[in-house]
DNA sequence: AAATAAAACAACCGCAGGCTT
DNA sequence: AAAGCCTGCGGTTGTTTTATT
């Protein structure tokens, strides 16, 4: 590959913010020869930058149709929405919403929707609930350092543990179902947010909210399954882990509901298939096969199930297999039952909330 | 009001790959 | 086929603006 002379030209060339009158000048040039060559560019144009950065003044501020200011709320979810299928392709992002440039996407990812997404406690690189690795790292510490040997503070030990793993799986049920409620469907289902957040669910118990997933599955027309789009699975080896170690029976393996299996079984045999399209209105585009690490809660409901399931994550797929999501609330039922302490309403307020519209 | 920190924005840099000679 | 040119992309850095103390 040869290097481009950029670096070369960059001697004795203006760098830094561009002034009204280099803008003028740009401008006035490209409309009247046209783009032509970035690299000959500012010499004709009179200017003293180099090509690349007449280009990217051009690209980014100055060509005609250029929409600036401040996101909307459905360019926002779209950009969530396509960002969870590929990833920080910023280019192909920005074709997808017109006016708009790769930078300025990128930039308004990096500044806002990253936050956003984390402060909801999602992953913004995988999409997915984020983990908190750190309560398991205190875990394992602790579980390692006292041995759960049976003396009295192991005990203690064991019982806290049960609390801090049931609370833990809590917060990430909440927060995966909020996940769905908001990103899976391209908008979100504000009147189930509205449900989710009213006051009264702070004293709903554990099955009320699994009433409610189920109510969702079938509001969306079955095709949706949590246990395919809520991330928990590998979660629950871990739990498993912990169970173990206080005593507790893991999840009990147990085989699909049929629906899911299915699902679970064509998805399987499409895994070698290129991903899947991107339908937005009037225009599509292809995703590279070898695009591989974003396996998304997002997803449009057409692609939902590919993604999520054809995600080359064997981590995932390996533990999909041996539980649901109805075996993770079984052990939580079991928690549930010696967390007297830390109840569904503390999770219900421990959570940030994404804003209503 | 001043100093400092954080956030937001704009631009640059290096690399990869397509095209031309 | 190889070398050079050019463009586009994504990550990073620098600057400016805004908020906080």
């Amino acid at each position: 590959m040869v290097k481009s002379p950029d670096r070369a030209e960059t001697g004795g060339v203006k760098k830094g913010p561009w002034t009204p009158e280099e803008d003028g000048k740009l401008v006035e040039y490209v409309e009247k020869h046209g783009r032509g060559s970035w690299q000959r560019i500012p010499k004709l144009a009179g200017l003293n930058r180099c090509g690349k950065s007449c280009r990217l003044r051009w690209t980014n501020y100055l060509r005609p149709n250029i929409r600036r200011g401040k996101f909307t709320e459905e360019e926002e979810q779209l950009v969530i929405h396509l960002h969870s299928m590929l990833g920080n392709k910023w280019s192909s992002i920005a074709t997808k919403l017109p006016g708009r440039t790769d930078n300025e996407i990128k930039n308004y990812w990096n500044t806002h929707l990253r936050k956003k997404l984390i402060g909801m406690g999602i992953d913004p690189v995988t999409h997915r609930p984020a983990a908190n690795l750190n309560i398991l790292t205190g875990l394992s510490n602790l579980l390692s350092a006292g041995g759960l040997g049976g003396t009295a503070s192991h005990l203690d030990n064991a019982l806290k543990l049960q609390a801090d793993v049931a609370h833990l799986l809590k917060l990430q049920l909440v927060q995966s179902l909020i996940q769905v409620l908001t990103s899976s469907y391209g908008t979100p289902n504000m009147d189930l947010m509205n449900l989710f957040r009213s006051p009264p669910l702070g004293n709903y118990q554990p099955s009320d909210l699994l009433q409610l997933s189920r109510q969702m599955e079938g509001g969306l027309g079955g095709s949706l399954s949590l246990q395919n789009s809520i991330p928990m699975i590998p979660n629950l080896s871990i739990l498993s882990h912990y169970l173990n170690n206080v005593g507790l029976q893991p999840p009990p393996e147990r085989s699909f509901p049929s629906d899911v299996a299915a699902v679970t079984a064509s998805d399987a045999s499409r895994t070698e298939e290129p991903r899947a399209e991107i339908s937005n209105n009037s225009s599509t585009s292809s995703i590279p096969a070898s695009s591989s690490t974003h396996p998304l809660v997002s997803a449009s409901s057409e692609t939902k199930n590919i993604d999520l399931v054809q995600s080359s994550d064997n981590l995932y797929t390996n533990t999909l297999a041996s539980a649901s999501f109805e075996a993770c609330w079984d052990s939580l039922m079991k928690l549930d039952n010696l967390d007297s302490d830390f109840g569904w309403k503390e999770v219900i307020d421990q959570m940030s909330w994404p804003d209503a519209p």
